[in-house]
RNA sequence: GGAUGGAUGGCUGAGUGGUCUAAAGCAACAGUCUUGAAAACUGUCACCUGGGCAACUGGGUCGUGAGUUCGAAUCUCACUCCAUCCGCCA
């Protein structure tokens, strides 16, 4: 959520904005509900006093009077106000000014790439061939016992999982290790270590709905009986932490590296990938969550994409970096960051890694804030980006590390989690 | 699932219809004292929102939402969460 009186000051800022990021809210009818919300208020608010004051002096007959008219004006405050926070909920932040302005996805700019593309002297194939082959990715059993979409992962898969999780929490948890990646980064931050964090992966609707992304119930798995929902993401859950807190700025930033199931219906994504383990209703990920002072947080996320490459880069698979335009982008996104990785299966770069900066987007309307040195009060920026989707990078390396036979070496920096072992062989 | 008790500011906690404009303590911050610190003393110290350059001032908030009343932290109803016990359970 915006603040309204942004969107006042900054009507034609906002304006561009809800056109290049493909929404409508007819901006002219939610200021002049803000005015009648406004004035609403103001007349129950003399009406109070009144009444405060008939109440202290006893005044019964009095009190009475004014407590109808307080009841007509009431009535009609809550219908506005009900409009104005629905048609609130329909404004998307602001995109940054290097957010490329484009309809759709085709606008994407990459700004940089790494690694070289592998070339095979044999033709490299899916990574669902590979998993039947190998008998680490039984998609068909999954099929007859739980539907489409769904995968056992076994054997030294199901090890590499683990591997890669453990890799990664070693990463994120040495303060000398994130020093350097902050230093080669060029980024002048305040570098601690993630706190880890196994979050629920149930949450309440409501709580949801105050992460402020635009999402439909059709995307999630809504359990209605119990007012609880999947997440789609451990920041669904990592997000609310501080909901209605205060935070002071000495305790900022904060860093947390959440580990979760991640559950997604895919309703609007028939046919696509349907193949293999790419596109599933359930996978597991490792999820950063930041926050920090508004004046940070833009370093904060690149902070963010140099962790992800740092990992990529120890796996020693290309990639590329994206700035998404604001055709493409997250509604509540300032600024999107995301990471495709070299398929060679597919010969394709697929998107694996996403990084938001929702600014203070989310935290207005989970009401999370940070008390200033100087005893400002005012929203946290937050950000949140993919660290590993351990679906899809387990797809990048099996991919990436084929031999001709159907065999899959183990990267380097991952064998010490797999016991020393090297290839994945049929099993 | 059953039973009982509970939810008050950063924390502890008093408050059972109108002097609540929420006691007191702790923590924090500032000052005095001190070479410095501690202690002591003095002061400040919840949040949202309207008006005002400001001093200041109006309204709202005692888990959430509705209700009763001229008037609600206090009474009623629903809900959420927490604690304890019983049952079940990894």
């Amino acid at each position: 959520m915006l603040d309204i009186k942004f969107i006042k000051e900054n009507k034609e800022i906002v304006e561009a904005a809800i056109k290049n990021k493909n929404r409508e809210v007819n901006l002219d009818e939610l200021l002049t509900l803000s005015e009648q919300r406004k004035t609403l208020k103001q007349e129950i608010d003399d009406l109070n006093k009144k009444r405060n004051d008939a109440a202290r002096a006893r005044d019964i007959e009095a009190g009475t009077q004014l407590k109808r008219e307080a009841d007509i004006l009431e009535t009609e405050f809550a219908e506005v106000d009900k409009k104005f926070i629905a048609m609130m909920a329909k404004v998307p932040n602001i995109p940054s000014i290097d957010t490329p302005i484009a309809p759709d996805e085709s606008g994407n700019k990459v700004i940089r790439q790494w690694g070289t593309i592998p070339e095979f002297n044999f033709k490299a194939v899916e990574h669902d061939e590979l998993g039947r082959h190998l008998g680490i990715i039984d998609t068909d059993t999954a099929g007859v016992v739980s539907g489409s979409r769904f995968a056992y992962i076994k054997g030294d898969l199901a090890l590499l999982q683990f591997a890669l999780i453990q890799f990664c929490l070693n990463v994120l948890t040495n303060k000398e290790k994130l020093e350097e990646i902050a230093k080669k980064a060029n980024l002048d931050i305040n570098v601690s270590s993630f706190v880890p964090i196994i979050p629920p992966v149930f949450i309440k609707p409501a709580v949801q709905n105050r992460m402020a992304r635009y999402m439909t119930p059709e995307e999630h798995y809504m359990f209605p009986n119990d007012d609880l929902m999947l997440i789609g993401s451990a920041e669904h859950t990592l997000g609310p932490i501080y909901m209605d807190k205060i935070i002071e700025e000495k305790d900022l930033p904060i860093r947390m590296l959440g580990y979760s199931t991640a559950f997604r219906r895919e309703a609007g994504s028939h046919g696509k990938d349907t193949k293999g383990i790419i596109r599933q209703h359930q996978f597991d990920k490792l999820e950063m969550e930041v926050f920090s002072i508004p004046e940070n947080s833009m370093q904060e996320q690149d902070f963010l994409v140099a962790i992800q490459e740092y990992v990529i880069q120890q796996l020693n698979i290309p990639y590329q970096v994206l700035l998404i335009c604001t055709g493409d982008m997250g509604f509540p996104d300032y600024r999107q960051i995301d990471i495709e990785m070299w398929m060679p299966g597919q010969s394709n770069y697929r998107e694996t890694h996403s990084a938001d900066l929702t600014t203070s987007f989310q935290s207005r309307r989970l009401n999370t804030r940070v008390r200033r040195a100087d005893g400002k009060i005012e929203p946290v920026h937050m950000n949140d980006a993919t660290l590993v989707a351990i679906g899809r990078m387990l797809v990048a390396i099996i991919e990436n590390y084929q031999n001709e036979d159907g065999s899959v070496r183990i990267p380097e920096v991952l064998q010490p989690y797999m016991g020393g072992k090297k290839v994945i062989v049929k099993q």
